[in-house]
RNA sequence: GGGCGGUUAGCUCAGUUGGUAGAGCAUCGGCUUUACACGCCGAGGGUCGGGGGUUCGAGCCCCUCACCGCCCACCA
C-alpha cells in the first residue's frame, strides 16, 4: 500500500471490517497447545442471550481483550473462551411478553413447544450478541464458544447437582422463599431489588379472648390478619408483660391466637405489639418455627387472596389491603392510620413485587463452599482493587443457604424423579428406567429448573469440557484473570469460587479484576428508561472502535466509575486520526517496499533528536507493559497518547524534517528514516491491545513488515543501551530554547511569517556545542533567519530576552515591536523567578530541612537557586536598558 | 445500623512508596509552517471540601466535620 491509498482523515468502518474478517477467516486466536505452551486464559463473562451489548460490556470486553492481546505480545498461549447465558427468568420473560402480544400464554403451548420457542429466538438474538463482541475487536476464540445449556455444559450441570446431592450438599425442603407473583417463581435473596415505598401503619385493636381489652398492633399489611397465628411482645415491656400467654381473638374469622414474648420485637416502634403471620413474612417465618406456632396461607402463589381469607377471598392482595381496612375501620377495630415508608423488595427482572411465599424449594447448603471460598483470598486468588475483599468476606461470612430452584420452564431442569407409585425420590445424571424401591416404571421428574447462575457459577470449567479431563483443562485452568463489574461480585464471582474449589479442587482464576461502572455524564447509572443509553455500536458506527476502546481504557481508572460522554468518545478519534496522518507522513518518507531501508546501529546512534526519542521508547516499553499487568488502563492510555502526540508528532516528526530535505546527507537521511521506521513500529505494537485496528492497517502498509499481521506480533524486546538520560537532557535543553523564542514571538506578536536573527549565550561550551550541532533544527522550528552562537555576543540594546536552561536566548527587536509589551514579559518572567527563590532559599534557611532532608535534594535545590539568581540577573539587566 | 468510595483548573479526571500539582476538553491570542484545521504555535486559569495533628516538608499519612454517591442488613 503506497501513500496514495491513505486517505487524508481515517476512514475507520471499512478497515475495521476488512480486519475482523481477517481474524476470522485466520483463526489467529485460536491457540495452538504446546508442551511449551505458557497459558494464559480469561473466560468471557457470558452476556445474556436476551440482550444488546451496552457501555458495561464494551468495557467490560475492552479491558480483555487488552489482556489477551498483551498477553499474546508476552509470548503466552491464550485462551479466550466467548460465550453466552442462556439466562432464565429474563429470557423466559422475553420470549412470554412475545407471546402476550399474540395473545397467547406460555400454557396455551405447553411445556416443549414454549421451549422450542425460546430456542428459536435464542438462534435468532444470540448472532447478534455474537456480531457485537466481534464489533468490538475482540480476539476470542470463536471456535470454543459456548452456551451455558449447550449438551456439555448440561452434562456438567447434572454432574454438580447429582454429586453435591450426595455429598447431602443440596436438599429439599420448605422454605418462605422471595416469590414473584408475575414470573411465578421463587428467586435468590440478592435477585430482589429492595425499592423504597410510600405506604400506610394501620393501627389495629385485637380485642382479648374475654373481651376485657384491646391490645393494638400495627401493620402495614392488615390484609394478612386471617394468617396470623400469634401476637408479639417484647418480654421486657411492662406494657404488655400482664397480657403475655393470654389470646385474642382476631378481626374477622374471631379465631384465637397467643400473645407471645419475643426479644425481636421493636418496643419503639408503633405500638410494641407485633403481630406474626408465619406464611407470609421471613422474619415471622423465623419467630413461628421458633414458637411453634400455626402456618396458613391466606395468598397463593398469583397474589390472590385464598378462600380461607373469608371476606377477601378472591381479591388481589393490593386490593384486599384497602378492604381490610376499610373493614377495620367500620368494625371501629380501626385506631389510627400513619403514612409510612418502607422498602419493599421488587424483582430485578419484572419489577413486581415479591411475596414471601412458603414453599418446597432445592437449596445447596453453602456454609463448607463459602468458607473454602473465603480463605482462598488473598492468598491463591486476588481481588483488584482490593478494596472489594471487604465486601467480598462480608458477604460470604452472612451467606444463607441459596434456593436453587425456580419454577420457570426456561433452564436446566432439575434431575430428579419421584416415583409415581411409592414417592421415592431419585437424583440422577440420566433418567433412571425405574424406581430403585419398588421397581415400579412410572417416574415423574421435578417440574423446576435451576437457578441460572447454577450453571454460570460452573463456566470456568464447564467451558472447558469437564468433567472430561480435556487439555484445554489441563492447560488453561485455573484462568488467569477474571474481568467483571461489582455488580456480580455476588452472584457470580463468589459462586464460581465455592464450586470450582469444590469440583476443580483448584480456584477458578488467579486474579479477580473487578472494573468500573460506566455511568452517563452526569453520574446516572445508564438505563432504557432514563433514555440516557449510550450505544456502543452507534459509537462504533460513528467514530470507529478504536476511538470507543481508547476512551474506554483512559476512563478505566481502578475502584472509580467512569462518567461517559459522547463528546469523549469523539475527542479520542482525534487522537486515531492524528496517528493516522503521522503515519502517512512516515510512509511518505520511506521507501515503499523495504528494500531501501537501510538498518542503522540504534546503539550508537548520533543525533541528540534519535538518542531522545529512541530514550523514550524505552521508556515507553518497559511502562505500557507494566501498566497493563498492573491493571492501570488509564495510565498504559494516557502515557501512550502524552507520548505519540507531543513527543513523537509534534517534536520528533518537526525535528527529523530537517534530516529528510533533498540537501540532506544520504547518512542522515537513512538515520533518520531507520529511527522513525523502528519508532513507529514498536509504538504500533505498544499501542496494539488498545487499538487494535488502526495499528494493524499501519502496520501492514510499513515497509519491511512482509506481510506479518500484527496481532501476533512479540512485544518488541528492549535496547537496553538505547536508554540515554543524559540524551533526554540535551533535548531538553534544545527545546527550551526553541520554545523561548516561540514564547517571545507570540507574546510580542511578531508574525510567524517574519523569520528573527537570533543570538543564543551559551550556558557553558557543553550546551555550546550541543547548540551548535541542532543549529538547523533550531533555525527551522524556531523559525529564524539566523542562529548566532557566542557567550561573548553583545545583545542590541532593542532586544527580548528568555533564559532557556541558563542560555540566554536573544531576540533583537524590529521597529514595530511595542516595548511596552517586553517590558510587562520580563516583569512577568522575572516575578516568576523571584516567587520560586524565595520559596527555595525559605526551605534552606530552615536548619532542620538541611539537616534532615536527603542530602541530594538539599543539593537540588541549592543549585537550583544558582539557576534561578543567575537567569534573574540576565533578565534584569536587559530589563534595565530599557530604562536607560 | 454496618461497610466502601468521592470532594484537585470552568468541565471530566490523573496524581505508583510524603519533596511544594498535571492531562484532555473548554477559554483567550496568533497561524494556508507541503502528515494532520479531527491541525500547528503560544497564553491564562487551582490557598488540592473545612478544621486539627504527625513531619524539615502533606493532594498523599492520622483524627474530626461537612456535603455527594454506592453496597449490605433491617424496616410491624
Amino acid at each position: 500500500m503506497s501513500q496514495e491509498t491513505l486517505p487524508k482523515a481515517y476512514e475507520p468502518t471499512a478497515v475495521e471490517q476488512r480486519w475482523r474478517d481477517h481474524w476470522e477467516q485466520n483463526t489467529t486466536f485460536t491457540p495452538e497447545i504446546t508442551p511449551e505452551s505458557e497459558p494464559y486464559s480469561i473466560v468471557i463473562p457470558p452476556p445474556n442471550v436476551t440482550g444488546n451489548l451496552h457501555m458495561g460490556h464494551a468495557l467490560n470486553l475492552t479491558v480483555q481483550d487488552i489482556m489477551c492481546r498483551h498477553a499474546r505480545q508476552r509470548g503466552k498461549t491464550v485462551l479466550w473462551v466467548p460465550g453466552m447465558d442462556h439466562a432464565g427468568i429474563a429470557t423466559q420473560n422475553v420470549v412470554e411478553r412475545r407471546l402476550a402480544q399474540e395473545g397467547k400464554g406460555r400454557h396455551d403451548l405447553g411445556r416443549e413447544a414454549f421451549i422450542e420457542k425460546v430456542w428459536a429466538w435464542k438462534e435468532e438474538y444470540g448472532g447478534n450478541i455474537r456480531r457485537q463482541v466481534k464489533a468490538l475487536g475482540c480476539s476470542v476464540d470463536w471456535t470454543r464458544e459456548r452456551f451455558t445449556m449447550d449438551e456439555g455444559l448440561s452434562r456438567a450441570v447434572r454432574k454438580v447437582f447429582v454429586q453435591l446431592y450426595k455429598e447431602g450438599l443440596i436438599y429439599k425442603g420448605d422454605y418462605i422463599v422471595n416469590w414473584c407473583t408475575r414470573c411465578h417463581t421463587a428467586l435468590a435473596d440478592d435477585e430482589v431489588d429492595h425499592l423504597p415505598n410510600k405506604g400506610k401503619l394501620w393501627h389495629v385493636k385485637y380485642p382479648l379472648e374475654d373481651g376485657s381489652d384491646f391490645i393494638t398492633i400495627a401493620t402495614v399489611r392488615p390484609e394478612t390478619i386471617l394468617g396470623d397465628s400469634a401476637v408479639a411482645v417484647h418480654p421486657e415491656d411492662e406494657r404488655y408483660s400482664h397480657l403475655i400467654g393470654k389470646k385474642v381473638r382476631l378481626p374477622f374469622s374471631g379465631r384465637l391466637v397467643p400473645i407471645i414474648a419475643d426479644t425481636y420485637v421493636d418496643r419503639e416502634f408503633g405500638t410494641g405489639a407485633l403481630k406474626i403471620t408465619p406464611s407470609h413474612d421471613y422474619n415471622d417465618w423465623e419467630i413461628g418455627k421458633k414458637h411453634n406456632l400455626e402456618f396458613i396461607q391466606v395468598i397463593d402463589d398469583n397474589g390472590i387472596m385464598k378462600p380461607n381469607a373469608g371476606v377477601l377471598a378472591g381479591l388481589r392482595k393490593e386490593e384486599a389491603r384497602e378492604v381490610a381496612a376499610k373493614a377495620l375501620e367500620e368494625m371501629g377495630l380501626l385506631v389510627k392510620v400513619e403514612d409510612y415508608e418502607n422498602s419493599v423488595g421488587h424483582c430485578y427482572r419484572c419489577k413486581e413485587i415479591i411475596e414471601p411465599h412458603v414453599s418446597t424449594q432445592w437449596f445447596v447448603a453453602v456454609r463448607s463452599l463459602a468458607d473454602k471460598a473465603r480463605d482462598a483470598v488473598p492468598g491463591q486468588t486476588q481481588i483488584f482493587p482490593d478494596t472489594w475483599l471487604k465486601t467480598y468476606y462480608n458477604w460470604l461470612d452472612n451467606i444463607r443457604d441459596w434456593c436453587i430452584s425456580r419454577q420457570i420452564w426456561w433452564g436446566h431442569r432439575i434431575p430428579a424423579w419421584a416415583c409415581a407409585s411409592c414417592g421415592h425420590l431419585m437424583v440422577e445424571e440420566q433418567a433412571p428406567d425405574s424406581c430403585a424401591k419398588c421397581g415400579h416404571s412410572v417416574l415423574k421428574q421435578d417440574e423446576d429448573v435451576l437457578d441460572t447462575w447454577f450453571s454460570s457459577a460452573l463456566w470456568p470449567f464447564s467451558t472447558m469440557g469437564w468433567p472430561d479431563k480435556t487439555k484445554e483443562l489441563e492447560t488453561f485452568y485455573p484462568t488467569s484473570v477474571l474481568v467483571t463489574g461489582f455488580d456480580i461480585l455476588f452472584f457470580w464471582v463468589a459462586r464460581m469460587m465455592m464450586l470450582g474449589i469444590h469440583f476443580m479442587g483448584e480456584i477458578p482464576f488467579h486474579h479477580v479484576y473487578i472494573h468500573a461502572l460506566v455511568r452517563d455524564a452526569d453520574g446516572r447509572k445508564m438505563s432504557k428508561s432514563l433514555g440516557n443509553v449510550i450505544n456502543p455500536l452507534d459509537m462504533i458506527d460513528k467514530y470507529g472502535t478504536d476511538s470507543l476502546r481508547f476512551t474506554l481504557a483512559a476512563f478505566a481508572a481502578m475502584g472509580r466509575d467512569i462518567r461517559l460522554s459522547e463528546e469523549r468518545i469523539e475527542g479520542y478519534r482525534h487522537f486515531v486520526n492524528k496517528i493516522w496522518n503521522a503515519s502517512r507522513f512516515a510512509l511518505m518518507n520511506l521507501p515503499e517496499n523495504g528494500g531501501e531501508l537501510k538498518p542503522v546501529d540504534l546503539d550508537n546512534i548520533e543525533g541528540t533528536h534519535h538518542q531522545w526519542i529512541l530514550h523514550r521508547l524505552e521508556e515507553m516499553k518497559a511502562a505500557t507493559s507494566r501498566s497493563i499487568l498492573d491493571y492501570r488502563f488509564n495510565d498504559a492510555a494516557q502515557d501512550l497518547y502524552k507520548f505519540i502526540w507531543t513527543e513523537f508528532c509534534d517534536w520528533y516528526l518537526e525535528l527529523i524534517k530537517p534530516d529528510m530535505y533533498a540537501e540532506a546527507d544520504d547518512k542522515t537521511k537513512d538515520t533518520a528514516r531507520y529511527v522513525l521506521w523502528t519508532v513507529l513500529r514498536e509504538t504500533l505494537v505498544l499501542l496494539h491491545p488498545i487499538m487494535p485496528f488502526i495499528t494493524a492497517e499501519v502496520w501492514a502498509a510499513l515497509p519491511g513488515n512482509g506481510g506479518t499481521d500484527i496481532a501476533e506480533e512479540p512485544y518488541p524486546a528492549p535496547r537496553p543501551a538505547c536508554l540515554r538520560p543524559e540524551a533526554a537532557a540535551r533535548m531538553n535543553m534544545i527545546q527550551e530554547v526553541i520554545v523561548a523564542v516561540r514564547t517571545i514571538r507570540a507574546e510580542l506578536n511578531i508574525a510567524p511569517s517574519l523569520k528573527l536573527k537570533t543570538i543564543v549565550r551559551p550556558l557553558d561550551a557543553e550546551s555550546a556545542a550541543t547548540l551548535e550541532a541542532h543549529r538547523k533544527v533550531i533555525e527551522v522550528l524556531a523559525r529564524l533567519e539566523s542562529l548566532t552562537l557566542d557567550a561573548a555576543a553583545v545583545a542590541p540594546k532593542l532586544s527580548a530576552s528568555q533564559v532557556a536552561c541558563g542560555n540566554e536566548v536573544i531576540v533583537p527587536f524590529e521597529g514595530s515591536v511595542n516595548l511596552d509589551a517586553e517590558k510587562a514579559r520580563l516583569d512577568k518572567e522575572l516575578a516568576k523567578l523571584y516567587k520560586e527563590q524565595a520559596m527555595m532559599e525559605g526551605k534552606l534557611a530552615s536548619p532542620s530541612y538541611v539537616e534532615k532532608a536527603p542530602q541530594h535534594l538539599v543539593e537540588r535545590d541549592r543549585a537550583r537557586v544558582e539557576e534561578l539568581i543567575a537567569a534573574a540577573l540576565k533578565l534584569k539587566a536587559v530589563r534595565a536598558k530599557f530604562e536607560a
